[in-house]
DNA sequence: ACATATACCTTGTAATGCAAGATATACAGT
DNA sequence: ACTGTATATCTTGCATTACAAGGTATATGT
């Protein structure tokens, strides 16, 4: 049912701008996700990258190895607009089912 | 992440009441969710039984096998409760990520 | 007797999420 | 030069979840 909602929150994340996994890892973080490690997100950014949903471009790091920056490609924008109704669908009916039950 | 998403609307809905297993997944469609077969239903109320989430009662149907009714327990109520919290959580996390890229 | 609707369960598979660990680069302190 | 630390990416292996498909069983109407 909500396969893929991380799928579109870091689609989200990278329409916003360019950007690297070790930072959009973090950046899930300050959005209140708490549990997403490394494992999760970086074999999905691969996956994502497979299915033409990003591009990469290496750029040198200050400290480390190079970055890895992505972008969405127009699939990737057409795939995010598909998540945002998904997720509208998916939230009104949960909201629809726990409301009921109580106050 | 969003594991046991399902868990938690399943649980709220037999807090309305009663019910058993064919009725519920009717009640799902109802709510919005289109997506979701008695095979992923039922393995599910099986398994919240084992958890002492919820208990069993046998009824006769008017047309085709006892129907199984299912309740809450006392530790299914509770995890009902801490269910909601969570995904006030990640429904704000994931509103958070959404609505900055521009809607 | 047969079809249909109801009702529950099992099997097998794919996707997902995650911990743990492997690899590699750069810089700062000693 | 050596060591530790922070940065940065990727891989492996496992457990859970979601789902399609199929199987079993009961009651009613014709």
């Amino acid at each position: 049912m909500l396969k893929g909602i991380l799928d579109g929150c870091i689609l989200s994340i990278i329409q916003e701008g360019e950007i690297y996994g070790y930072e959009l890892a973090e950046k899930l973080q300050g959005y209140g996700f708490h549990s997403f490690s490394e494992g999760t997100i970086y074999p999905l950014l691969l996956r994502m990258q497979k299915e033409n949903l990003v591009t990469t471009t290496l750029k040198k790091s200050t400290a480390g190895p190079k970055r890895k920056y992505y972008s969405l490609t127009t699939k990737g924008e057409e795939e995010l607009e598909q998540f945002k109704l998904r997720w509208e669908e998916i939230s009104l009916a949960v909201n629809n089912v726990m409301n009921k039950g109580g106050h």
